[in-house]
DNA sequence: TGCCATTATAGGACTTGTACTATATGCTAC
DNA sequence: GTAGCATATAGTACAAGTCCTATAATGGCA
């Protein structure tokens, strides 16, 4: 599980309410990890549980009390180990691939409707990913060092450059098909 | 769910037991949508309730009956209607993505080694991908026609392409993290 | 005054998927 | 002759995540 693991991670920099929680996320690495607000929640519980964070309730006046979770020297080593250590290989369902996969059971035209809708799909994706810089700055209640706000960055870079490329695949896969490269049947 | 949907897609080409899919799976889109025996025969169960797959016993004298699944047209309906509609925005989690997110919380000699791990991680992964074609084509079981093996095949070269690019972009942040392009702290 | 948005937390029901185990048959290698 | 493997199906328990709802205070707007 890492949705703990990212919690950690930002609790490291900081501590937060869950509610703060659930605003970084989407604010930052949602492409990659969402997180539901419940989860966050249920989450934040067990990991207390455990022993990985504390809890300050701080009393509020014009707002709901807030829960502040701060890290624990054992999630820090709990964070460290994960961040150091191998995953398992990979399980990245995508649904989106299975769709191409069977593209072939389609004609060439239908095909050609389907990618040029992923291709659609994709460019949005860019744009969005491209506003995230400006929306985790705008979310005044993150705080972080520069060096990690790079890091965090280069990652949407990695997602940037990945999500470019597979559009640049799929717009020759759509020129292809135009000029009759790939046969009807 | 496309665990259905992706069942579908290979039983609107041939009828197949829950223990072949399970090897079709391992054989092919593993890498992209992984699954898991068991729920691959609780899945068949219920697309059977809901009239999307029919059921064949099949007497077997050397070894135990089987249970034949086979596409009904409700089922071709359903699978059709997906592969042509939008699939909702991705949501691709991605722990190394996380890993990667927070390694700024280490020194540049541990994020070396972290990106090294992650780059070896994709070249075996690489590796495995370029082994597919041969895999799928072992399993005599799996039959299919040369243009759904082409789209097949294109999404494995979509996973390859995107891989090596996410590869060339982690190595090329090697580099610059060895000629001390960036700062410590 | 009523309605909606924001801040804040949390439970219930459900879905999807994983891990492990059970059961049964027949073949092959040692 | 028995251990292990391939074929074949399926249940239990659990983990992780989604969706919807409840609760509660405040402030703004019409």
């Amino acid at each position: 599980m890492s949705l703990e693991h990212a919690i950690l991670g930002f609790l490291n920099a900081h501590p937060y309410s869950g509610y703060n929680l659930k605003k970084i996320f989407d604010a930052s690495v949602r492409h990659f990890w969402p997180a539901d607000q419940s989860q966050i929640y249920r989450t934040l519980t067990r990991m207390n549980e455990k022993g990985w964070v504390e809890i300050e309730v701080v009393r509020q006046e014009s707002r709901p009390d807030r829960k502040e979770y701060s890290i624990t020297p054992m999630g820090r080593d709990e964070l460290r180990r994960w961040l150091l250590s191998p995953l398992p290989p990979e399980d990245n369902r995508s649904a989106d691939m299975i769709q191409v996969f069977f593209a072939g059971q389609f004609s060439n035209n239908e095909v050609l409707a389907m990618f040029e809708r992923v291709a659609a799909q994709m460019r949005t994706g860019l744009e969005r990913y491209a506003q995230i810089p400006r929306e985790i700055e705008a979310y005044d209640e993150y705080t972080t060092s520069p060096r990690e706000f790079f890091f965090g960055m280069l990652t949407l870079d990695i997602g940037i450059h990945s999500l470019k490329s597979n559009l640049a695949f799929v717009e020759n896969l759509i020129e292809r098909i135009r000029h009759g490269e790939i046969p009807e049947n």
